[in-house]
RNA sequence: GGUGGUGUACCCAAGUGGUUUAAGGGGACGGAUUGCAAAUCCGUUAUUCGCCGGUUCGAAUCCGGCCACCACCUCCA
């Protein structure tokens, strides 16, 4: 089955033909840093690291880009309202950024332009446009105007003429000739960063930055360009039109949109409600610390649980029903890493000789190339996982060894965990799962495990349930499986 | 006013015309196992997919109308 792919610029999905066989080019809008990332902020690039890894599991070879604008008005009215720089700020939460790309494990991302590493291109996109007739200066400011753009509102569905006039009359000014036309370079007051250009000091608009890296490292046309879904108007229109009017060439081919996370919170009357989680709202979660709670995994499950494009409601319960989710799979871990001190048969088999386990990686396969069905992929890792503790139970391999069966079992999990490797769960080794805590807290837990096996043994179970009762309200579990008693936290 | 999205069990959430008389997870309940638990396994938990009509041999899936929620049209991933 061929991957497809949902097309926001035709309201549907598409078999996906890059422009280039066998090579794909992607492109997803970054963050402004003038703030520290928020949950909301690592849907794209969790959704487009799990896209990477697929498509280069598909034998792909893939570019992918992510910008980070470092120059726009909020880092200015941030840095004034901080009395800082905007270069500190841009620092400080470019660097926040990347560690949290760097704990979720996205690490396939292959270059982040900045904008102010690219004033000669985006300098030059702007003399272009003007050049060719769709951009016009105006009091140091260069502008595009929409109507020279025959097929502005193709990727949004909207019509200038229908948009809300009474706003937009509003914005008229600074030499605009057209209410709806946006704004390509701006000339700057004193004081504030500036570029010179043929027009005079100023600083790129919000678009053109993304239209200018875009093509510099992707090329004029190129697969495949995400954001979030509230980026669709007017960012991406405005990109579409300034790039298509500049080249005359199709800009991305596929554009991608995520689902914007929601929060529940109580408003003032004290109803809940639901609305999305913005900085311009300030109901933000952040996501560092989020991934500090949860761990890196859970946070990924958490995103990839849901499909890209359906909205997500951050609860405090959702989070906790995913952590539970997660946890059969460590523990499958776990377990599995019990039994390896166990002979092994040396002929173990290949994952083609299953079984029942084959048909996984298929289906797998098969929700992936449906738009990127990373919660139906989810699913079928839990299949495997319930099929491979349904084996190690009825062959009671943890009772008395058995070769084969345990060979059976380990080429199992590996599968389950190259699956998983392809959304990028699954990192953490077993073994570093299993090893919590320090010597210290080992050292104690194996005394009072000690101390507890001697009461049953004594048939002492008033004791040894006082011990186990005691350790769970301190948030400790007790689990005795044949041989030996194993403990973790709740 | 215009544009887009969402509505599936107690909760989260796949599925967009027949292989699903609706995946998976959480929860709940019953059973196996356990001294009791925990973990794991087995089973049960939506004759029904916001509502009302229509198309079709057949629809959660297509069409029409309506309702609710969210978002965009000003910065936002």
């Amino acid at each position: 089955m061929a991957l497809r792919i949902y097309n926001t610029l035709s309201r549907k999905k598409e078999p996906f033909q890059p422009v280039t066989p066998g090579k794909v080019r992607m492109y997803l809008c970054g963050p402004t840093v003038y703030k520290s990332p928020h949950i909301g902020h690592m849907v794209g690039p969790v959704i487009f690291d799990a896209i990477k890894r697929y498509l280069v599991y598909r034998g792909f070879e893939v570019t992918w880009i992510v910008n980070i604008t470092d120059i726009e008005d909020k880092l200015i009215e941030a840095a004034h309202r901080f009395n800082t720089t905007v270069q500190a700020l841009v620092e400080k939460h470019t660097a926040e950024y990347m560690k949290v790309l760097s704990d979720l494990g996205i690490d396939t991302i292959d270059r982040f332009p900045r904008a102010t590493e690219h004033m000669a291109e985006i300098i030059a996109l702007c003399q272009t446009l003007i050049d060719k007739g769709y951009a016009y200066e105006a009091q140091g400011n260069v502008w595009f105007s929409v109507e020279k753009d025959e097929d502005y509102g193709k990727l949004s569905g909207r019509k200038i003429e229908q948009q809300e006039s009474g706003l937009r009359a509003n914005l008229a000014g600074e030499g605009k000739r057209n209410p709806a036309d946006f704004g390509l370079w701006k000339s700057t007051k004193p004081g504030e960063p500036s570029w010179n250009s043929p027009w005079g000091p100023g600083r790129p608009g919000w678009h053109i930055e993304c239209s200018a890296m875009a093509m510099k490292y992707l090329g004029q046309t190129f697969d495949i360009h995400g954001g979030g879904m509230d980026l669709v108007f007017p960012h991406h229109e405005n990109e579409i039109a300034q790039s298509e009017s500049a080249t005359g060439q199709p800009f991305a081919r596929c554009w991608m949109h995520n689902g914007l996370t929601r929060i529940r919170t109580k408003a003032a009357s004290g109803q809940w409600q639901v609305e999305k989680m913005a900085g311009s709202v300030g109901n933000v979660v952040s996501a560092q610390q989020l991934i500090d709670q949860y761990g890196p995994d859970i946070v990924r499950y958490f995103l990839l649980a849901t499909h890209y494009r359906s909205p997500i409601e951050f609860t405090d319960q959702v989070l906790a029903d995913t952590k539970k989710a997660y946890a059969v799979f460590t523990r499958l871990f776990e377990r599995v890493q019990r039994l390896t001190n166990q002979p092994v048969s040396s002929q173990g088999p290949s994952v083609d000789e299953l079984g029942a386990f084959k048909e996984h990686r298929q289906l797998f396969e098969t929700r992936m190339d449906d738009d990127f069905n990373t919660a139906g992929a989810i699913a079928e890792l839990h299949q495997m996982a319930g099929q491979i503790n349904a084996l190690i139970e009825s062959s009671k391999l943890e009772q008395s060894p058995d070769p084969k069966v345990l060979a059976q079992v380990l080429a199992a999990v590996q599968e389950l965990r190259n699956l998983g490797g392809i959304l990028g769960l699954f990192r953490v080794s077993a073994s570093a799962a299993t090893a919590s805590d320090g010597e210290l807290s080992q050292a104690l837990m194996q005394l009072i495990i000690q101390l507890r096996a001697e009461a049953r043994k004594n048939k002492n179970f008033a004791q040894a349930d006082a011990i186990r009762q005691g350790l769970e309200k301190i948030g400790v579990v007790l689990e005795d499986r044949p041989g030996q008693t194993l403990w973790r936290k709740q």
